[in-house]
RNA sequence: GGCCCCAUCGUCUAGCGGCCUAGGACGCUGCCCUCUCAAGGCAGAGAUCACGGGUUCGAAUCCCGUUGGGGCCA
């Protein structure tokens, strides 16, 4: 029975690497019908917060990573290694070393300076109870953690055989062996009494019946450490799977700086949780036909620790972005709508499904939820502008329509059409438009186009009959009313070039970043 | 500094001794579709498989070394 689990320290928010291993732990657990627990290692009692914790809890399941077991917190289950600390101490496996920190600290350096490796050289090892007696009465070490009530004037150190080899024979890597003599005697008791990551890990593995442990890269060399204390307390390792790292674009460990480094950074910059899920599949795994994407039972289906790639792998944001938009198309006009809701203005004058409506027109083209705002943002500002170089740029395509001048009669040609017809679908803004372009003998695009243009201040958007279904007839007669191509036949006298009013929504689409809507989803 | 890990298009990767004149995906370029932008379809550019030695009839694939990147000790 395959028992795996997920264990992060609370000291900060989860991020990609984290997710990845807690999803692969997920995958392989549900693949295999095992369990899959969940574990806080609280153990670091200065950097441990509650509210780290919550965010943990509130991004797995986010993703949809369910557990089945836990969680657990070890600062809940202190006296069970209190119990294998000492008997490992009992036995001699363990040793306790009086060191102060200032005195590591110096040991270090010097190491360092004469280009040695920087280790403890195990000088507790072999104090004499007399000794160890003597340092007990002197009441060292000094350090932060020991001036707290319960300090011990000690740590405990697990003694490494020193000599021989340890051999891990890891699911992804291979056999990788390190030899014991140069492994350091590593601290598994701190002065609080509190068991350091490396010990408190190994019991808990044990006594929860892991059988897999699967984990980032960088604990491959605190593995050998912790075969040894399995074997000191007469126990089975379980099966090791060291995952790779995941860097960012410049090959630096991914972090803050590349943008987005957290799951919840990803959840408020408008990410699916299933193209989340989908992509970190892809980082250090594949399949033998480099699929791309999965349905969330077929991933399940399909993982195994055998496709996962021993190499580095770079996060790249450009196909997260492709994939969220695949994910964003397959979802339904109303969900889609549910989640993009938090992106909208808060208040408006349309009704709900209208929004939907309108949300739904721009389906194919949002790379994240967030681009709501870039999207749609002139269905919501009376006010948007009108730019004269778009303008330009309308004419110098249009063989037909020479001045703006032309374009304004247009409108007002248009303007006076709708007005005449009770009927707006879409299908009877196309009819007029069609009848229009036979009319003027203008080209279609010239026709639609400067329609896009007069109503909407922009040259894209969506389907022009739709778009104008939308709004509806009533907006869209007052803003061919307003529309003012260019400087001489503004209808209030002010200078149109370069663009009206300032918005009175703050909903602004070409800066997307600058408006509060699009950086915190739930505003308002 | 020591130990450990890693090395295929810009990126994610397939490949596990002959099917490879190296396949797929993102991105990029062009064309088609089209009321614009997208989406979609089609085509194309892009990797002397880090480098150097071996082993073998034959190596991206196995071995050794070098270089580079990363991790742990911190």
């Amino acid at each position: 029975m395959v028992r795996v689990r997920f264990a992060p320290s609370p000291t900060g928010v989860l991020h990609v690497g984290g997710a990845r291993t807690a999803l692969f732990n997920w995958l392989f657990a549900r693949n295999n019908k095992g369990t899959f627990i969940l574990r806080i290692e609280d153990t670091d009692e200065v950097r441990s917060t509650d509210e780290s914790v919550g965010q943990i809890l509130e991004s797995l399941a986010w993703l949809g990573l369910d557990w089945d077991e836990g969680p657990y917190f070890q600062m809940q289950r202190k006296e069970i290694y209190q119990k294998h600390l000492a008997q490992l101490e009992a036995q001699g496996k363990a040793y306790r070393c009086y060191c102060p920190p200032e005195e590591l600290e110096t040991m270090r350096r010097l190491a360092l300076l004469e280009k040695r490796p920087p280790r403890y050289d195990g000088r507790c090892r072999s104090l004499t109870d007399t000794q160890r007696q003597e340092r007990e009465a002197k009441g060292s070490p000094e350090g932060q953690s020991c001036a707290k009530s319960q300090g011990q004037k000690h740590v405990l150190r697990f003694a490494m055989p020193q000599e021989g080899e340890t051999r891990i024979s890891d699911l992804i890597r291979g056999q990788v062996c390190f030899e014991n003599l140069l492994q350091q005697d590593l601290v598994i008791q701190k002065t609080s009494g509190i068991p350091t990551y490396n010990f408190a890990c190994v019991i808990d593995d044990h006594l929860m019946g892991i059988t897999h442990v699967i984990r980032g890269e960088e604990h491959l060399s605190n593995t050998p450490s912790q075969i040894q204390i399995y074997k000191a307390l007469g126990w089975e390792p379980p099966q090791f799977a060291h995952l790779s790292m995941i860097l960012g674009p410049d090959s630096a460990k991914l972090s803050k700086r590349h943008g987005a480094a957290s799951v919840m950074d990803y959840k408020n910059q408008g990410y699916l949780p299933q193209t989340l899920r989908n992509y970190l599949a892809l980082l250090g795994w594949a399949t033998p036909t480099s699929q791309d994407l999965f349905e969330p039972e077929e991933l399940i289906a399909k993982f195994n620790l055998d496709y996962c790639q021993k190499n580095p792998a770079v996060f790249d944001f450009n196909k997260l972005s492709w994939m969220n938009g695949i994910y964003i198309r397959k979802l339904s006009k109303s969900e889609l709508f549910q989640a993009v809701k938090p992106y909208l203005p808060p208040k408006s004058d349309y009704d709900e499904s209208k929004l939907e409506e309108m949300v739904g027109l721009e389906q194919e083209k949002y790379k994240t939820l967030a681009d709501a705002g870039r999207l749609l943002d002139f269905f919501f500002d009376e006010n948007y502008p009108y730019q004269w170089p778009d303008m330009e740029g309308l004419l110098a395509k249009s063989p037909n329509m020479k001045t703006a001048g032309d374009c304004l009669k247009l409108a007002q040609t248009l303007e006076t059409k709708f007005n005449a017809s009770d009927n707006f679908s879409s299908q009877a803004v196309e009819k007029t438009l069609r009848e229009t372009t036979q009319e003027y003998k203008w080209k279609t695009s010239e026709v639609f186009h400067s329609l896009r243009f007069a109503i909407s201040g922009r040259l894209q958007g969506p389907s022009l009959f739709h778009m104008a279904e939308s709004l509806g007839k009533a907006r869209v007669i007052q803003r061919l009313k307003r529309f003012h191509p260019d400087p001489g036949t503004s209808p209030d006298g002010s200078p149109a070039l370069l663009g009206g009013a300032p918005s009175t929504t703050g909903f602004k689409g070409n800066s997307p970043r600058l408006n509060p809507y699009f950086l915190s989803p739930g505003h308002g």
